[in-house]
DNA sequence: CGTATCTTTGACCAAATTCAAGCCACGTGG
DNA sequence: CCACGTGGCTTGAATTTGGTCAAAGATACG
């Protein structure tokens, strides 16, 4: 019942572009948007700040409406290390035991619904909706995981860096200009990038032009990539073809 | 209650090693054993045959009880990736969609508990217990990912070695006969170390007998190295201290 | 219009891969 | 019982790659 839907959909749901990117939000039908978002405050934050663990709010589930959030670890001597992205429609700080010496902070300015830890477990235990739609993005999130795991021990530092930015036309704005490519508009900074791919942000500057001499990438400026053939891109990446990438 | 537990326990799971090494059936409870074991068939395997995923058993689960083996994957060119090795204890095969291209070998002969997936599935559904238990496993798969994630991006070749040592401690044969020390026996091949850790096995090789010359270990053969200071090795992999670890 | 930050470039160096050959233990067959 | 082949491990030398350090463009912002 669509009209129903509209009814109880909070107002700032219907417009938020979290629905239309496949995270959390645009799994979960009307109604539960309508018990959720009344739960939430939304904060509005520069780029890195601490968000959840070492140095965050602990207490408090967050969504990504706009922006991206890095979970990073870090070495004895100081080496960073990320482990994940969050983007727009990802939960963030949900999970229960997560290891000391992590920490989640901003990577870009970024707009959070930000809710009570309780309250959300309270509103997982009773809506299967909301459930699933959580269990769906823990899935999805251990798959990247395996994928990052494998190419950071059999790519290349090049390799790995198209696998990113094919994976990113997904995530961050992409307009499919052309057949079969696009325009990508890359929000992280070059540092996180390189300690995302488990390099330096020379050795991605440098393989960037690499790509751009052999015609892989164009280079429009330096958070705006031209990708003429994004198949071509992904099986640099050791992408196997995936729904959505070849779209 | 001891007296039922050892009533309903099968006599095969009473003698199995896997019960002794943290696996699943040492997690569940006597009654979940008898229901489990009469449903399994033994089946006994030389190293490097495929068990689930391409080439394997697709419509079973298996339980590990002696050996170990390595799920892989393969770039187009032929580099492989080990992802992760399952020991003693191990189930295999439960998780549901797996990416195509990955399969599990034995990496040693082993010795596998198998049932048939439905049963499982079935019996997953029934028996809570067992369904802790497997979670828990999940949970413990996921943590060594994100850690073996970090190694692989932040650590050089030679502390990932120590690192996967300090671990192997804990799921292969180890004589802890000094304080703070011991002997370990290392059950697979240089060739699956080096495809584990993201090197060769040449680097593998020659790390060890670094390690050797400091001190940190030390080579009794191929197949034994001595480890006079665990938490030492431990540290050196930038493992911080965990439980099980000291002992 | 200066300053801070981010990105890029260059030169150098250390580390790991590659390729090749040698070594060793083990099992087989004469 | 010993020669011989096999597979796994080790060693060596050459090469490549990527990291480090330093400095020079860009760009945004006050």
């Amino acid at each position: 019942m669509p009209s129903s839907d509209n009814l109880s959909m909070p107002a700032a749901c219907s417009t938020c572009a979290t629905r239309r990117e496949g995270g959390v939000c645009a799994f979960v039908c009307a109604a539960t948007l309508g018990l959720l978002f009344p739960l939430t405050r939304q904060v509005s934050l520069p780029a890195n700040v601490p968000v959840s663990g070492e140095g965050g709010d602990h207490n408090s589930v967050f969504i990504v409406r706009r922006g991206f959030l890095r979970e990073q670890w870090f070495t004895q001597d100081g080496r960073r290390q990320i482990t994940a992205l969050f983007g727009p429609g990802d939960i963030v700080g949900d999970r229960a035991g997560r290891s000391q010496g992590d920490s989640i902070e901003t990577a870009t300015a970024a707009l959070l619904c930000r809710l009570p830890r309780a309250d959300f477990q309270r509103l997982l235990d009773h809506v299967p909706d909301l459930r699933r739609a959580v269990i769906r993005q823990h899935e999805s999130q251990l798959e990247a995981l395996r994928r990052q795991t494998w190419a950071l021990a059999a790519l290349s530092p090049e390799e790995r860096l198209c696998a990113f930015l094919a994976l990113s036309t997904r995530t961050m704005p992409f307009d499919p200009t052309e057949a079969g490519g696009g325009t990508l508009t890359m929000e992280i900074a070059r540092a996180d990038i390189a300690d995302f791919l488990g390099t330096t942000p020379e050795t991605v500057s440098r393989a960037i032009h690499r790509l751009d001499e052999a015609g892989l990438v164009g280079i429009v400026d330096p958070s705006h990539f031209r990708i003429p053939d994004l198949p071509r891109l992904a099986a640099r990446g050791g992408l196997r073809k995936e729904p959505g990438l070849a779209a």
